[in-house]
RNA sequence: GCCCAUGUGGCUCAGGGGUAGAGCACACCCUUGGUAAGGGUGAGGUCGCGAGUUCGAGUCUCGCCAUGGGCUCCA
């Protein structure tokens, strides 16, 4: 019998008299790297295989021990083993089904007579650790189909036997064994021992579904986490606090720009302060408007059921729109702008001259979102977004995705949001349109992007049925993605409403309809963007800019008259003219995050010079009046991320 | 919509059958202080809403509403 032959990621080769395991692998080269493997990765495939694989001849292995990334879903699924390991070592009536990882964490879902409550979590969290303690060692065991049946069913584990029933004929059936008498159904991959997970904490509770369906089974979530080390948790533990204090729901509180009350659920106040940061949003985009050649319309914010008949809305999109009934007729309030601008398009016959014919609108849309969905600002029932809808003809598709893009980038940019991923999707199974028109359109976005030089993700099949789009997700500050922009084709709509225009052949065609949003829900993007820019907004699209104190009363009189002097420049200044100590003062203004702070005194007044605090907590002083407002003046006109005085700084 | 938790002054929260509390914010007074909280006094509450139990309900029960964490959804 010939040698199997292993390939190590350095090339070189190792040889065994049989089938070797990852872990036997890792046993040959030392007895340190075997008591660290975790698992393994097979010929260059991403899946993280289980150390107890048997490998065949010529395959290339790469080990993973601990403390690498890949390696760390292993401990997590040993962790997620060792939590229904916990709950059913202390309740034993509770039932296990799933135990996935995700993103950070892992979670079990159990189905148990009684509900968990916190006190129950600790519980777990202590059991696990006390199993993790131990050392359990895990095992593999494979089982004929009709054992595992007979094994899960004599258990009275109905969901383990449902998820066998499930499985493939040819699929191995395998349990993993920890200590003494427990085992789960799983096909790994696992540590060796439970002493492997080094740190974990449970984290929340949630409810759940069996499968997910809501018709099912309600099950009871239990979320934790896992990490090599408990310093890798803290760490963890820390971020997400981070994430809570960047909460836009909190921030926007702290900040006085919305709030919201029980009377309109999903209904955003915005303040005169959270005003001023939208219109501000609305002047930058009609600004970018004027440079790419939009029209910005109005149109009604109620229209007749008919609409939404003719569009296909009323049939598809009912549950979410809002109607009301007056005078014997049926209205409802728009959930999105584009049937209004197809209403908009057949008021003058175009020609294909008159193309592209691009329209912007940021009408107030209602959507009823089913009561459990709301989340602040990010989801909610009344947005405007920075809707748009380009008309144009299948030929102009291309140069108007390219110019899309370029907009998009621009806008980004100045935002300071650099990270984003591009995702196109294609024709789905069921779609209208010829493939020819598919083709078309598929290749304009396509090629738009590789002229762009942007870097894309194909999602084949994932489409919307009446063409094929772009979304652009967003990847903020603590690395959350967020659907903002998109780009969808449609050749629906302008069937639906028999849109046309007159081409150079003197005969009727079919324009087709492009609806585009850069920042998505203006709502949304300002939540979004509060929390990754941590509430710190760049100068412009701050409510307060300038905000001048005096030390003593002596100077009441000077600070009225450059409060009003910087308010004649255009600036938002205010004047805290009380009489508290500056500390506290300057307190109040750095929690507003205001950017600039105007601290006056005796010095300042006589020497006509003036001394500005940054939000940085630096301050410059003997600075001129005359050159502090052409700075700020700069830092908001040209829509500066960071104020000019702090880049000058070092 | 579903599961669980929560709802007490503008905000953050304590109180859990017997006359509604604190800190911050707010108002007024004292203080005029040089870069993240000076001191005093005061005003402010249908304890989410509605029923029920009780001599008596923020407090216990039920229903509803809203919010939060998830699920599902987001043509």
């Amino acid at each position: 019998m010939s040698a199997i032959q292993i390939r190590l990621p350095d090339n070189s080769i190792r040889e065994f008299d049989h089938q070797p395991t990852i872990l036997e692998v890792a046993e040959s080269i030392g007895p340190k790297l075997a008591k660290d493997t975790i698992g393994g990765l097979i010929d260059g495939d991403p899946e993280v295989r289980d150390l107890r694989t048997v490998l065949k001849d010529g395959q290339k292995l790469e080990i993973l021990t601990m403390g690498s990334e890949k390696g760390l879903e292993v401990v997590r699924h040993s962790a997620a083993h060792v939590m229904a390991q916990a709950v059913q070592e202390i309740w034993p009536e509770v039932k296990a089904t799933i135990g996935p990882v995700i993103d950070n964490g892992f979670y079990y879902d159990f189905d148990s007579p009684f509900q968990f409550t916190p006190e129950h979590l600790s519980k777990i969290e202590k059991k696990m650790k006390e199993i993790i303690k131990r050392g359990d060692k895990i095992e593999k065991q494979v089982l004929e189909r009709a054992e595992a049946e007979k094994t899960f069913k004599s258990m009275d584990e109905s969901y383990k036997l449902e998820l066998i029933e499930g499985f493939d004929a040819d699929s191995e059936i395998s349990i993993y064994k920890q200590g003494g008498d427990w085992f789960d159904l799983c096909r790994g991959p696992h540590v060796q021992k439970t002493s492997q997970i080094k740190a974990v904490k449970v984290l929340s509770l949630a409810g759940s579904y069996w499968r997910g369906d809501e018709n099912r089974q309600s099950l009871q979530r239990v979320y934790a986490t896992a990490f090599y080390s408990q310093k890798d948790l803290d760490e963890h533990l820390k971020n997400l606090e981070e994430a809570k204090k960047r909460d836009h729901r909190k921030l926007g509180k702290e900040l006085g720009m919305f709030y919201f009350d029980q009377l309109s659920p999903g209904g955003p106040f915005f303040t005169p302060k959270g005003t001023i940061v939208y219109n501000e949003f609305l002047d930058f985009l009609r600004e970018k408007y004027r440079k790419y050649d939009y029209q910005e319309v109005i149109t009604p914010q109620v229209y007749d059921v008919d609409l939404y008949k003719q569009s296909g809305h009323y049939q598809n999109y009912k549950e979410n729109m809002y109607f009301m009934e007056v005078d014997d007729r049926q209205f409802s309030l728009k959930p999105m702008n584009c049937p209004g601008h197809c209403v908009l398009y057949t008021q003058e016959k175009k020609s294909y001259r008159d193309l592209p014919w691009r329209v912007a609108d940021f009408g107030r849309l209602h959507r009823y979102e089913r009561s459990g969905v709301m989340h602040g600002l990010t989801r909610v029932r009344t947005f405007s977004q920075d809707d748009g809808h380009i008309f144009c003809t299948l030929d102009q598709m291309q140069s108007e995705i390219e110019s899309f893009v370029s907009m998009f980038k621009e806008i980004y940019h100045a935002l300071g949001m650099e990270d984003y991923k591009i995702y196109l999707s294609t024709r789905p199974e069921k779609r209208m349109g010829s493939d020819e028109v598919w083709d078309k359109a598929e290749a304009a976005l396509e090629n738009a992007l590789q002229r762009m030089e942007l870097p894309f993700q194909v999602n084949p099949g994932d489409g919307a049925f009446y063409g094929p789009k772009l979304d652009f997700m967003f990847v903020d500050a603590l690395k959350r993605p967020w659907q903002l922009g998109t780009l969808q084709a449609d050749f629906n709509l302008p069937e639906a409403f028999d849109l046309s225009y007159v081409g150079d052949d003197n005969s009727e065609h079919r324009p087709v309809m492009l609806h585009r949003a850069i920042l998505g829900s203006l709502e949304r993007f300002i939540g979004v963007y509060l929390e990754h820019t941590a509430g710190h907004l760049p100068t412009w699209l701050m409510p307060q800019q300038v905000r001048v104190m005096n030390l003593t009363d002596r100077q009441l009189d000077y600070c009225k008259s450059l409060t009003e002097q910087l308010k004649a420049e255009g600036l938002r200044v205010d004047f805290d003219d009380r009489s508290e100590k500056l500390g506290f003062k300057i307190r109040e203004a750095q929690l507003m995050k205001i950017p600039y702070m105007l601290v006056i005194g005796d010095k300042e007044e006589e020497s006509g010079q003036i001394s500005v605090r940054l939000k940085n907590g630096t301050t410059k002083y003997g600075l001129k009046m005359e050159d502090f407002v052409s700075q700020v003046k700069k830092d908001v006109g040209e829509r500066m991320l960071k104020s000019p005085l702090i880049e000058t700084e070092s």
